[in-house]
DNA sequence: AAATTTTTCGCAAACCTTTGCGGAAATGTT
DNA sequence: AACATTTCCGCAAAGGTTTGCGAAAAATTT
C-alpha cells in the first residue's frame, strides 16, 4: 500500500510549491503554460485524485447529494433515482442514497446522516407516517437545500417537485366515466400519505362532478396483500364492473385476486391503474394506466436542485403532467 | 444561514480547549464525568454533529462504500442495494450508489469518483464488456478493498459473492429433465457477462450427463424485445415443449411472446426461470423458477465487506446457494 | 540604466478534527 | 511536610487543499 498521491508529493518532485501545483492544475492564470503542462504531465502520471475530504473541508462546498425514499425497491423510485444519478454524475456529483423504510424516525437519522456528510442538497420523499413537518424547516434554514418529491410534506414555502396527482387522478375518474363503467372498486393506498389523499380528493370530486350516480366504492390497501384480500372479499358480495388501482403495488395485488377469482379482463372486469408504466405491460391483457414517470420526475427534480444551486432559491412547486396509456384492459 | 457548530464553538462556550471537548464526547477516560456530562448536554443542545470532512481528513478512515451497478432498475440490483443499505446504515455507513450502465468506460469513471472520495470499500457488479480486469488489481492494490458480486471479473485471489450460477442451471436442467421435456428453447443473455458463461456451461453439462438425446436449443438476448422476438421467430417452424429463461428480463420477453402466440401454460408449453423471485409470482399461473436472491446477496457481501475491514483481508470467494421455488407452469 | 509594469510563484493561514505528550492540580503515601 | 501518584486538561502538530497577499524575477517602458 504506497504513500497517498498528493499535491505535495507533486510538488517537491517538481521544486515547486504546493500552491502552484494546485494553481497549476485548475488552470490559475498566473501560472505560466510551461509549469502547467509539466505539473499536469506528472500528476496525469502518477494518477493524482484531489482529497475530497481535504478540498471539502477547505471549500466548504460538497460534490454529493442525499437521496432519501421510502424504500428502493419500488420502480417508481428505482427510475427516479437511475435519472437523478445520470444527470448527478454529469455534474461530477454524487449520490448517497438512504431508505428510510417508512419510517419517520429512520427518517430523521438519514437526515442527520446528511448533514454529517455535508450534502449539497437532499432529494426527499417522505415517509407516509410522517411526523411534524417543521423538522425539515430547520434543515432548510440552516441552508441545506431540500428538494421534495412525490410524497411532500404539507407546507408552503418549499421546493416540491410532484406527479400530477390531481390530474392524474381525474383523468383516470374521466376514463372511467367514458367508458360507462357504474359500478367501480377504486383501490388507494396508506390514507396517511399525501398523494393518497390528493388522489383520492381528486378522484372522487370528478365523480361528483361528472358522474354524480356513479358512487364509486373506496377502499385502502397499504400492501399487495391487503389489494388481493380487499378484491376478493368484495367480490363475494358486490360484482363490479370496473376497479381502479391508485399503484402498481395494488395493481398487482388486485391482478392477483383475478387470477385466484377467474375473471377475464376486460370482459368481466376492467381495470385501470396509475403506473410508472412498467408493470402493466407485464399481463395480458396489458393493462390501460396513467403514467406517472418516476423517471421524467428525476429529471425535473435534478433540474430544480441545480437551478437552485445556481441562486434560484425562491421555493417553487413543479408538476409533471401525467398521459393516459393505453392498454386493452378497459 | 448560522454558523456552523463545531467543537471550538463549543469550547469557547464552556471555556474549554478544543481537545477536552472533543475527548469529551468521545467518553474519553481521561476526562472527569463531570465535564463529560456538561460538553454532551450542550453538544445536544447545539445538535452538534462532527463534520465528517474534518473527521475522515485526520483519522483517514471514511464511513461511506461506493456500490458501483450497470443499472439500478433492475429488481436483482434494487435487493442487493436494499440489503447493503440497511447494513451499512446500522455500522453508521452510508452508500454511495452509481451506475456504470454497462458500459466499462464508465464504470473506470466511477471507481475514480469512489477513489476520489475515499470510500472505504467497493460494491462491484461488472459492467458486461468489462475490459481488462487488470484495472481492478490497481485499486486494490493501493488498499482499496473490492467486493465483486454477481457479474465478476475473471480474477483469482480477488473477493467475490455470487449466486451459485453453476448449480442454479443444474437445479434448472435437472428439473426439466425429470420433468422429461424434451423439445427445449433455452434463452440466455448477452454472452459476454461471465453468469452467462457460467450458467450455460452448467446448463448444457447436465443435459449432456443426464440427457444427453435431449439437445436443448440455445438462443441469446440481450433484451425483453429480443427474448420476445425471438421466442416468436422460434415457434414459426418448431414446437417446444419447454421454455428455459436465463433472467427476469428474459422471461419478460418470452411471456409476452406466450401472450402473442396465444399459447397456454403448461399445457402448450412449460415454462422455468432464474430470479430473484418477484416478476413470476406476477403471472398466471405463477411461473417456476430457480430463486438467486439480491436481497441474501447483499447480505453475504456486506458481512464479507465489514470481515474485510475487520482484517479478514485474504481473498474469499463465496457462493449463495440456490433453490427452487414451485409455481405452476411446469 | 533606472524605473515601472507584468509575469510567475511561494508563504502562511484557514477549514475542523484527532491525538501524543506534557503539565498543573488534586489526591494519596511516607 | 516532602514526595509520588493519579486525575484532568491544554498545547500543538498533523491531515490535504485553497487562496489572499506579498515578493522575486522577467519584461517593458522611460
Amino acid at each position: 500500500m504506497s504513500q497517498p498521491i498528493t499535491l505535495k508529493r507533486i510538488s517537491t518532485q517538481l521544486n515547486l510549491s504546493i500552491s502552484t501545483v494546485s494553481r497549476a492544475l485548475k488552470n490559475h492564470p498566473d501560472i505560466s503554460e510551461a509549469t502547467k503542462r509539466k505539473v499536469k504531465e506528472l500528476a496525469e502520471l502518477m494518477e493524482y485524485e484531489p482529497n475530497s475530504y481535504a478540498v471539502n473541508l477547505r471549500t466548504n462546498v460538497s460534490k454529493v447529494f442525499g437521496l432519501i425514499v421510502p424504500v428502493i425497491t419500488n420502480l417508481f423510485y428505482e427510475s427516479f433515482i437511475s435519472a437523478v444519478e445520470e444527470d448527478a454524475r454529469k455534474l461530477g456529483f454524487t449520490l448517497m442514497i438512504l431508505q428510510s423504510g417508512n419510517d419517520s424516525m429512520i427518517e430523521i437519522d438519514c437526515l442527520k446522516l446528511c448533514k454529517q456528510n455535508r450534502v449539497a442538497g437532499i432529494f426527499l420523499c417522505c415517509a407516509a407516517n410522517a411526523t411534524q413537518p417543521e423538522i425539515y424547516l430547520k434543515y432548510i434554514e440552516s441552508g441545506l437545500p431540500i428538494i421534495f418529491f412525490d410524497n411532500v410534506p404539507d407546507l408552503d414555502s418549499c421546493n416540491k417537485v410532484c406527479p400530477a396527482d390531481e390530474e392524474a387522478a381525474t383523468i383516470a375518474a374521466n376514463t372511467i366515466i367514458h367508458n360507462n363503467k357504474k359500478h367501480v372498486l377504486a383501490i388507494f393506498g396508506n390514507r396517511e400519505l399525501s398523494i393518497t389523499g390528493k388522489r383520492m380528493a381528486a378522484f372522487l370530486k370528478t365523480f361528483e362532478e361528472n358522474a354524480p350516480k356513479f358512487n364509486p366504492v373506496v377502499k385502502h390497501a397499504d400492501s399487495t396483500l391487503k389489494a388481493r384480500q380487499i378484491t376478493k372479499d368484495y367480490f363475494k358480495s358486490k360484482q363490479p364492473d370496473h376497479i381502479f388501482c391508485m399503484s402498481d403495488e395494488i395493481l398487482i395485488g388486485v391482478m392477483k385476486a383475478t387470477y385466484d377469482l377467474n375473471l377475464k379482463i376486460p370482459q368481466d372486469i376492467s381495470i385501470l391503474a396509475i403506473s410508472n408504466g412498467f408493470i402493466p405491460g407485464l399481463f395480458n391483457p396489458a393493462i390501460n394506466y396513467v403514467e406517472t414517470s418516476g423517471y421524467k420526475l428525476g429529471k425535473l427534480s435534478m433540474k430544480r436542485m441545480s437551478d437552485h444551486l445556481n441562486g434560484q432559491t425562491s421555493p417553487h412547486v413543479i408538476i409533471q403532467p401525467s398521459i393516459l396509456v393505453e392498454g386493452s384492459s378497459m
